[in-house]
DNA sequence: GCGAGCATGTAATCTGTTACATGATTGG
DNA sequence: CCAATCATGTAACAGATTACATGCTCGC
């Protein structure tokens, strides 16, 4: 690893890149289509956000423009460089990185849940776990899938695992 | 539930009322010490975020200030008001929020991981629960350190069951 | 007396959001 | 032919970040 391949990346930077390694060539439209699409909400997939994302690692030369004529139509699709391709392995396997918390608005909400009743407190579960239940299934490939589903199983078991701590308080 | 009490809120502005709520009066750097030194890394706690953001909260009428002196010096707490309290409930207890995916970094490199060898894959979960092992204990209380805990053994399953779909997959 | 840390902010910047604008292409 | 959607952006704004500035207070 040299001294070049330290391009510090943001999550979203990464996921980009790693899309448009598996994927490219591929058009800043369907990189945005794909995060649009994703089960996690948490990015929106706005032009406003791949448009200039995709830019910034063409200029640090992670990624490489070609112009294609599909029909009469032209469009501007990417494909990895050698150098965008070690980078994305360096933020792929950073341990330090993956190991943080991140953000998860169930967990936010647990720390205050002792303000609650009980009453409340079991009234929210029903109403989480049936939440959880309209989620619409994600349709990505069968491995994703049942990823997915798991780390849902882990929250709601999260939540149990909570209410039965507070039982056991006193 | 009045019009008013319909006010939206951030992530991280429903975790600043909630800690206000909790232990107000409470001044500005009081809450951004409590974000700086929470186990989830995901805000900084930096007094840029956390003084417009309680001045946010001060004007729609959530918090109340109120100036106080110790000794010589002079600071400024926080209180929660009954609209604050209204609103922050609203925000707790709504499941659709509370169910949404949020962001994990382990989830979204998993994505990616198929791009790996088995070898690059091993090694990176030894690196990974080496790194979990190393994170300092939470010094929150008792609950919610069992549930930090938790819900770290959880996504350490969650990169397990991906390993063992992956072997199975064939 | 002085350095560490308390306390309160502001400034510049970065990166995301929604909303807008524009034009090409395709399916019914 | 016309609406939907492909495709490519930009503009205005929101809400974070780091870094800077300023003054007080307490322990050694």
């Amino acid at each position: 690893m040299s001294d070049s391949d330290r391009v510090p990346l943001t999550e979203m930077e990464g996921a980009a890149l790693g899309t448009v390694i598996r994927d490219g060539p591929i058009t800043s439209y369907a990189v945005k289509e794909l995060f649009r699409t994703s089960p996690s909400e948490f990015w929106s997939g706005s032009a406003g956000a791949i448009y200039p994302l995709m830019q910034r690692l063409e200029k640090k030369g992670l990624i490489q423009a070609q112009k294609s004529i599909t029909g009469r139509r032209k469009s501007k699709t990417y494909v990895s460089t050698p150098l965008g391709q070690r980078v994305f392995r360096q933020w792929l396997t950073d341990p330090e990185r993956a190991v943080a918390m991140g953000f998860d608005p169930l967990r936010t909400r647990l720390v205050f849940f002792n303000q609650l009743t009980p009453e409340e407190r079991n009234h929210f579960r029903t109403e989480f776990n049936a939440a959880l239940g309209n989620l619409q299934p994600f349709g990505g490939n069968t491995i994703l899938n049942a990823l997915h589903d798991h780390w849902n199983h882990a929250r709601s078991g999260v939540l149990d695992r909570y209410y039965s701590l507070l039982e056991h308080e006193d």
